[in-house]
DNA sequence: CTTTAGCACTCTTCTGTATTGTCTGCTAAC
DNA sequence: GTTAGCAGACAATACAGAAGAGTGCTAAAG
């Protein structure tokens, strides 16, 4: 479809105006990017490439900026992993260490790398839970009318939360809901918990309502809890040219304060490790002037949550790649 | 020091300048706000307020605008609590009535509150546990090397963390050690946790320093980690026409991105239920250009956190803290 | 047939100037 | 003590012209 001079204009174009933010012109690639031809050469190309839809103009005399389609074209054909620098791998590297056990924090700890190393702003989202399987949920008496529930599933996550009573418990009672509850449950998905009230109190009607209705209830309200959104460098947005305009920079914070909006984002395009929506390419209204990097990260295929990186569709996708590859094998112990 | 007349102008000014954000003129409050005079009369009372050092001009022939012991002398002296509106108040009575027992998240949901009532930004930090006495410390096994501890205090706070251990742990081991720690610890303050070692290892050597020490760690770290700083409606800043200027909005996002500040700030002026910094009066440098309030919220003269709000110099604050009032009201049963 | 030099043309950005409107300060009259 | 009225200061806006950057096209060179 293009030959190999268009492709490495496009490129050309694509990294400088990454680097710049400002349209670039012919002139400015002239003996650089191993381009070694005249202007006028480099003009004819621009402007076929401009017909196919690679390239758009801000104005009739401007230099070129890549379209979505010729940010596309880059993504998909013309990038290359970038090296990563010693002291980047030395930073992620010391930042992970210690930390792969600690599954709670892992998405927050590894989306708060990918920011520091990019410079762009990451929200990220804990694990789904309703897949993970319980591998046993413990109660434990807190004062006479309060018990915290721990919930422990098969990947190693920890769910946590308090229960309180409109009436006294005691020990025995915790220790009759203990195996109850195990036994049903364990095992078992954690989206099981959602069945209905009936199914908990089939064996035990010794328990009135007035127990195992806050549990359950209170249970359920922890994991629908998982969707909590972390965000990490935010201001780091505001050092981009883009932001000048007071525009985007609203429309941006608005944005990161719509958690539905976020959470949407990160819960699109399933299967895929790592994907790039660029900018109309998003399916929400307010992000087609942003480019999106989703990853989600695994550990010997467990779902350990969802992280994405918002920028500009001038994003350097190449280095955003490169540092998630690089997080992904470090995660997964292949280095 | 200020006559009656020199008293309303200077308050008209301050209201004035808080509704509209525009330097006011001698113009605009004749025949308003209970001021029957010309604008000459009023330009009189203007130029002494200047030069007294109550009010600032933008340029020689612009409107005045407080200066910042203008706004000082209006909270001081010249402030009258604004009457909160039904629906505020009814918003605020439903989001406080059934939370008042959720003491985890009770700063969270009051800042929230706040924020949404007065449209500003809020910051808010849970209440500080070292002093906080310890009612009871539960440990409960995970698995065969994973442990929780859950610290409940008197306030009826609940504290929780996960340790983990490199060798196995069995149930009678767990016992001994709820045993010990409760022994220990019961009706002491949270930072006796902080206690040497040793101290925990005094009475039972029989139990490895592999044990012991990962759980004084831990507990250590989760205690430290109350200075958790939530954050809300930082969008709604950016609706402020003083955040039309790039300069001031960019340093606005770097400052709640900056969590020490934001401590410090939420920390200082200790006895206080609620206190207001002007401008400068604030110790830090890049506050100079906001206002802060501070509202430290109590039950029953238990700290249960603080909540700060951040806002242009121009910030409402007859209303700021008519609400902050109102909350505290509520929040000690007192309606 | 590909590449390049050169030039006309387009559009943005910057600078300077004139114009208008707002608001003050001051003076003189009430 | 208060007010009307006017001169002066300044911001904001609009407009014109010049400079600069970059393209598109043509014709010549390779």
């Amino acid at each position: 479809m293009l030959d190999n001079r268009k492709k490495k204009v496009l490129q050309a174009i694509v990294e400088e105006y990454i680097n710049t933010a400002e349209p670039v012109s012919s002139n400015a690639l002239t003996n650089n990017y191993g381009l070694d031809y005249s202007s006028a050469t480099i003009r004819n190309e621009m402007a076929d490439l401009e017909k196919k839809g690679f390239l758009d103009k801000t104005h009739t005399s401007s230099g070129r900026i890549p379209s979505a389609k010729g940010y596309r074209y880059y993504v998909d054909e013309l990038i290359n992993d970038k090296d990563i620098s010693l002291e980047e791998i030395k930073y992620i590297s010391d930042k992970l260490e210690n930390k792969i056990n600690e599954i709670e924090d892992l998405t927050k700890i590894t989306a708060n790398t990918i920011s520091e190393v990019t410079h762009y702003t990451t929200v990220s989202i804990g694990p789904k839970t309703n897949t993970q399987l319980i591998e046993e949920i413990k109660f434990v008496l807190l004062g006479s009318r309060m018990m915290m529930a721990v919930i422990l599933t098969d990947t190693g996550l920890v769910k946590e939360t308090i229960i309180k009573f409109g009436e006294d418990i005691n020990e025995k009672q915790v220790e009759t809901i203990n195996y109850m509850f195990n036994k049903k449950l364990k095992g078992e998905p954690i989206e099981t918990i959602d069945r209905p009230l009936e199914e908990y109190l089939y064996d035990e009607m010794t328990y009135s309502v007035n127990v195992i209705k806050p549990i359950v209830e209170q249970i359920k309200k922890v994991l629908e809890d998982d969707n909590k959104i972390y965000l990490e460098g935010a201001n780091k947005a505001f050092d981009l040219p883009e932001f000048n305009s007071l525009e985007v920079a609203k429309n941006f914070v608005n944005i990161l304060d719509t958690k539905e909006l976020v959470a949407d984002m990160l819960n699109s395009g399933f299967a895929e490790d790592i994907k790039v929506y660029i900018g109309e390419e998003n399916e929400k209204e307010q992000l087609k002037d942003f480019s999106v990097v989703t990853f989600k990260h695994k550990v010997n295929g467990k779902d350990l949550g969802t992280i994405g990186i918002i920028g500009p569709k001038r994003m350097d996708y190449s280095k955003v790649i490169s540092v998630m590859k690089y997080i992904n094998q470090k995660l997964n112990g292949n280095n």
